[in-house]
RNA sequence: GCGCCCGUAGCUCAGUGGAUAGAGCAGCGGAUUUCUAAUCCGCUGGUCGUUGGUUCGAUCCCAACCGGGCGUGCCA
């Protein structure tokens, strides 16, 4: 990655140089904002120069003199140019060397962490005896794809869904598998009868409080250990699990562990003990709450808040007056069970935005009990309607995520009919699966996570412009010259490699930049960065497509082009499986 | 009331201290004896919500305001 090693030569630089930076200063060398500057600028002159007080440009060209001593090897061209910017354009050679690498690297060109950790994913985590629905895009695909980066670059992951299997719903759904439940309808599709049964007792529920008590009492019982209740409850938690078990198949995604909200049951009455034993939380109108211990300023105070010119209390409650526990209370005794059991290093939480003061408020509780792990919360925007209004899990209407697949992979299965490769049926089948699933992901995974967006079939599901197809489409081209290929392959191990056109150099520097890329994500645990730069790069490949004909090209030209679409190719199927998505060689 | 997030081209969205703010879609005009045209090349399109401030430099940082969303003691 040249933005690394410049970045080191301009340290060395600066030494050369007799520069002695002020502490705390390092120089930061960034991909060129355009290309007509070179490949890589910095504005470490400029920024130098304010401290000192000194000559910008006059600064700037000193450590460019050094510069060129330093990076002969890798440089064809420095330049100081406007107020101060150190340009850096790279040599052909460097990248030829640097795409030899990238073609025989196991990582496409991509280092390691420096301190592989043991992170916890926690993401997706839908409720049970509910299907999942377009909400649970959002976190099931931001999460999935950072684990995958974590686990690409030698973290150890351990992806865990925190499945919602003990709420008051419960009540509800055991009064109504009691008493009107359709065994056949159960058979057929488990969670779709779990919810008409739901919304049934739920509707009666609000017309009459009687049927509302008898509710409250089944919760009540089942709380209490019922063996009927407790039954049932694990009956309904086994078909959900059943159920998601095969969307998630079909969006190629697993988990390690399903250690649902049940599977701290029996650590929170203790947890809130030993809280109000040391004092950490104390009780309040009959309630369990943490509250501020003035340890931090108010503004960053999570259990304090502003009313007036005053500080108002904004405590957490861990336990209700009627001794009922909360979701903070399992997730403090699930951070527990990470640090104690998996000797979790980090914890990401992929949940949305308006839950940010929850978790400021569970990481700052559980920091408080002696918890030191780091703990993220991986914010998200809302999904909108296409009235740009919430996109809100109305009573019924909600399109189910499984729906959104079968409907993008239809309209797929259209447009693979529509252009007749002479594919089989089975193939068009496996295709149009692979495209119709990649592009609702792709539409997701593109996006700012923290941005609210509007859910649209036609922008989820088209097969034209920053789309999915789009990069398969790249990828396949890059897999269809290698299939004409005389004898199906070529060694290109100690191939001489030569870029002359600037569309292989162009190809060349974007495949180099992979490695950039993929240790960004992390730095803001944002997949979209990655969804940018394979955007680009496929554009970048398809203009050198078009541009450089590599079957006819000879000698040394062909071996080049030859390495360049291996490197696109290896690129693309990897940084793409870093978003969760397959490829195809075909489509 | 207070807090957090958002406001960028007709539409959907990137970019967040740097050099003339980008892309996709839509619109217009070209390219196919070809390694997959689900492609490429070009054109059109912007007071980066408003007003001040900090800076050599602000869409980005700070303040105020306008508009939208979410949250704000016993749901998750």
């Amino acid at each position: 990655m040249f933005r690394a090693v410049l970045t080191d030569r301009l340290q060395a630089a600066f030494t050369a140089a007799g520069i002695a930076a002020p502490e705390g200063f390092s120089p930061a060398v960034v991909i060129a904002s355009d290309t007509r500057y070179g490949d890589y600028q910095s504005n470490a002159a400029m920024v130098l120069a304010k401290q000192m007080k000194t000559n910008p440009r006059a600064l700037a060209e000193q450590i460019k003199a050094a510069l060129e001593t330093v990076c002969a090897d890798l440089c064809e061209k420095i330049t100081v140019d406007g107020p101060g910017f150190l340009n850096f354009t790279l040599g052909a050679p460097a990248l030829a060397q640097r795409l030899a690498f990238i073609i025989r690297d196991a990582h496409a060109g991509v280092p390691q962490a420096a301190r592989p950790k043991r992170v916890v994913v926690d993401f997706s985590a839908p409720n049970i005896a509910k299907p999942m629905h377009v909400g649970h895009i959002r976190s099931t695909f931001i999460g999935d794809s950072l684990a995958r980066v974590a686990r690409f670059l030698g973290h150890e992951v351990i992806t865990d869904n925190h499945v919602g299997d003990w709420g008051t719903q419960f009540g509800m759904i055991i009064h109504g598998w009691k008493t009107r439940l359709d065994q056949e309808a159960l058979k057929k599709d488990a969670i779709h009868e779990l919810v008409r049964v739901y919304k049934t007792v739920n509707a009666e529920a609000k017309a009459d409080d009687a049927v509302l008590e008898v509710c409250k009492a089944e919760l009540v019982k089942l709380q209490q250990g019922d063996a009927e209740n407790l039954g049932i409850w694990k009956e309904c938690v086994r078909l959900t699990l059943e159920q998601l078990e095969k969307v998630y198949t079909a969006l190629d995604i697993r988990f390690d562990h399903y250690l649902g909200e049940s599977f701290y049951n029996d650590a929170l009455a203790p947890l809130v003990e030993d809280m109000l034993a040391r004092g950490i939380a104390t009780e309040s109108e009959g309630a369990v709450c943490v509250f501020s211990d003035g340890s931090l300023k108010p503004e960053d105070d999570p259990f304090l808040i502003k009313e007036k010119d005053s500080w108002k209390a904004a405590p957490c409650i861990i336990r209700k007056s009627d001794g009922g526990f909360l979701y903070a209370t399992t997730d403090l005794a699930t951070i527990d069970y990470r640090v104690r059991e998996w000797r979790a290093d980090e914890i990401w939480y992929v949940v949305g935005a308006p839950q940010q003061l929850h978790f400021r408020q569970v990481f700052a509780a559980a920091q408080r009990r002696g918890v030191g792990t780091e703990m993220t919360h991986i914010a998200f925007g809302s999904i909108l309607g296409p009235d740009g209004k919430m996109f809100k899990t109305r009573s019924g209407e909600t399109v189910g995520l499984l729906e959104v697949i079968e409907e993008s992979i239809e309209r797929a299965r259209e447009a693979v009919d529509s252009r007749d490769q002479g594919h089989s049926a089975e193939e068009k089948e496996e295709i149009a699966r692979i495209i119709g699933t990649a592009a609702v992901k792709y539409a997701e995974l593109s996006q700012n996570r923290l941005t609210d967006y509007k859910f649209s079939w036609d922008k989820m599901l088209s097969l034209q412009g920053n789309t999915a197809p789009y990069l398969l489409n790249a990828y396949v081209r890059t897999r269809s010259i290698f299939r004409k290929l005389e004898g199906g392959t070529v060694d290109l191990a100690g191939a001489k490699l030569t870029i002359t056109e600037p569309a292989e150099r162009a190809l060349a520097l974007k495949l180099s930049q992979f490695a950039e890329t993929v240790h960004d994500i992390l730095a803001d645990h944002r997949p979209n960065l990655l969804a940018n730069y394979l955007f680009e790069l496929a554009n970048t490949y398809h203009s050198f497509y078009e541009a450089c004909p590599v079957l006819k090209a000879e000698g040394a030209a062909r071996a080049t082009r030859l390495a360049l679409c291996e490197g696109a190719s290896r690129v693309l199927k990897a940084g793409l499986g870093l978003l969760g998505i397959q490829t195809t060689e075909r489509m």
